[in-house]
DNA sequence: AGTGAAACGACCGTAGA
DNA sequence: TCTACGGTCGTTTCACT
């Protein structure tokens, strides 16, 4: 279960309907047998087994296990934004390397890039803020949305 | 396979260094045998399957299939800020319908709530703001932060 | 909370339509 | 790209520690 043959070229694949479908069952669990997904959408285990290897060698698709941080004792989220100078891509890196920071994206708009991080409390956060964060070189201003409730989240994945 | 007994308390559960391994293990590759991972954390397979049982009827993780956007062609994302009046927890409930918009948070800060969108092109987004989201009840104004690129992403969860 | 063993079922490679 | 099938390996259950 290599991540070989992932498909950095971009290029959208067409999916047919059954793929969908099993898309849809792993996405309500990631375990569910070859053998009963085929039943579900009509195809032999087989068939069913070489779909999702296309599916995750393509990288349409990734297998994983998904944490609850609160459930991990990081009770305190927040969304950064950030304005900032000179080249974004390479702040983006070394935001990156940031354990605490879990989602880095660059921005058009009045932020240049937004970052998420998680963390054990207020306290962590307040440090984050003030040593790692806004102390890095070319970062200008931020400003912190502080997480009061999650209320939707869908598994989306797109990093390369 | 169901998801019973999810631990909706939100009690945070206390995990030794052997569990931690396990979800990295499946944090790599949600299909890993847990033979294997017995392997690599030194327990028996049946040792394994028992943590792994107890960590998602706890709701600490969840193995899931995860896509790219890009990859099935939602070629735009973003980042949408409002400010709102009103009940802030009812806006949520009904931005969380829209099935372009993959998540919703409540935050504090000079936004009342986040949502990241995932469309198919610049016109989806440009009608989706114009008529699913500007025109809700409650929504002051808005801010778009279009991806430009995203540099990092872990997996968290925590939608409750 | 952990091991070990035996029965069962899933997975994988290959052959063939 | 699919089905069919046999060998191998993973999973499940249970008795035991």
């Amino acid at each position: 279960m290599t991540n070989a043959g992932r498909n950095h070229g971009g290029r959208p694949v067409q999916l047919d309907e059954v793929s969908k479908k099993i898309i849809e069952q792993l996405q309500a669990d990631g375990r569910r047998s070859y053998a009963d997904i085929g039943k579900a959408v009509g195809l032999s285990e087989a068939a069913v087994r070489q779909r999702v290897q296309k599916l995750t060698d393509a990288g349409v698709m990734q297998i994983v296990a998904v944490t609850d941080p609160m459930q991990l004792g990081f009770t305190r989220q927040a969304m950064i934004g950030i304005r900032a100078s000179g080249d974004t891509r390479d702040l983006a890196d070394r935001l990156a390397e940031i354990p605490e920071i879990d989602y880095v994206v660059l921005t058009a708009g009045s932020f240049d890039l937004l970052a998420e991080v998680v963390c054990e409390d207020d306290d962590e956060l307040i440090e984050l803020l003030n040593t790692s964060i806004r102390n890095l070189d070319g970062v200008l201003t931020t400003e912190t949305f502080v997480y009061l409730k999650l209320r939707k989240q869908f598994y989306n994945w797109g990093t390369r």
